[in-house]
DNA sequence: TTTAGATTTCCCACCTTTTCCCACTTGGTA
DNA sequence: TACCAAGTGGGAAAAGGTGGGAAATCTAAA
């Protein structure tokens, strides 16, 4: 399980160091996808199968069939990009991935159970201070939904 | 069953021991993670499975597509961490959590049953005060309203 | 098709941080 | 008083993260 906060630097040829404790679960290859919020995710293979066949419904239906689910598939599907983690734990991000969340000089890497998130390091600073207000709240909220 | 108040010192190296009485129970790895007040809670790995298989609820559809969700996870699993028990009975705590509560040299290390909370010592001291003094209040009034 | 330039990939090297020990101190106990 | 357990501190080795050069690949122009 992927859990916790780094933060790392992004060198001039776009790579960045997966944390080290992150490196066996997410193996040596993986998938890069733009995500709601201003973050990407990063799936292992395994997560991604799972995340695609659901979008794509599991070929039971014809999932382009619906608007939203086409321009949701499109966004996410169509701008994924897979990466390989190279001999010392480094991925490559896409220009136009990064270009996406306004990634600069340092990214934070969040692990979020199954999967990894990338943030502009700044924004996620911003996003946390918000999310301590409201997290009492949301507790609350999802406390009450599962039952 | 963890009960009691202890102030230890973190050191340079944001290290921490374990109350001694506290280690048998605690085991070898334990999972640090921001709470509600302006605390750390620290899990056993068991109660920890419980709190992360109630957060990815299962794992049958995908947990991020709704915003509440996404939000909590990142608060919850993006903001913990697992530490390993040294051979020694200490833990270390990562900059971005010993930030969050203000953790400086002294730590009040308190037992609540199933888990550890960990504050900043004068904010435990506050904290304690005010439960006194409301605690006395509370008498006053129930005494009151007897006549 | 060839060549020059640019980009990507692979590898090595440095430096900082973390980890793993070991040792000291203090306080309680036999 | 000697001993043991608990807590604290620090040095050395290992690991993690960062940067950069050289080889390989690609692109474009002649």
């Amino acid at each position: 399980m992927l859990i916790g906060e780094y933060i790392h630097t992004i060198d001039i040829k776009n790579r960045i160091s997966l944390p080290a404790k992150f490196r066996k679960e997410l193996g040596k290859r993986v998938v890069v996808a733009p995500a709601p919020d201003q973050c990407l995710f990063i799936f292992t293979m395994k997560e991604w199968d799972k995340v695609s066949k659901y979008l794509t419904g599991g070929g039971n239906e014809l999932s382009f069939l619906k608007a939203d689910v086409r321009s949701f598939n499109r966004f996410m599907l169509g701008r994924a990009s897979d990466a390989e983690v190279d001999s010392i734990g480094r991925i490559l991000i896409p220009e136009f991935l990064k270009d996406r969340i306004g990634l600069k000089d340092k990214a934070a890497l969040i692990g979020v159970g199954d999967r990894m998130e990338i943030w502009n390091d700044k924004t996620w600073a911003k996003y946390k201070e918000n999310a301590e207000k409201s997290a009492e709240v949301l507790a609350e909220k999802l406390g009450g939904e599962r039952k």
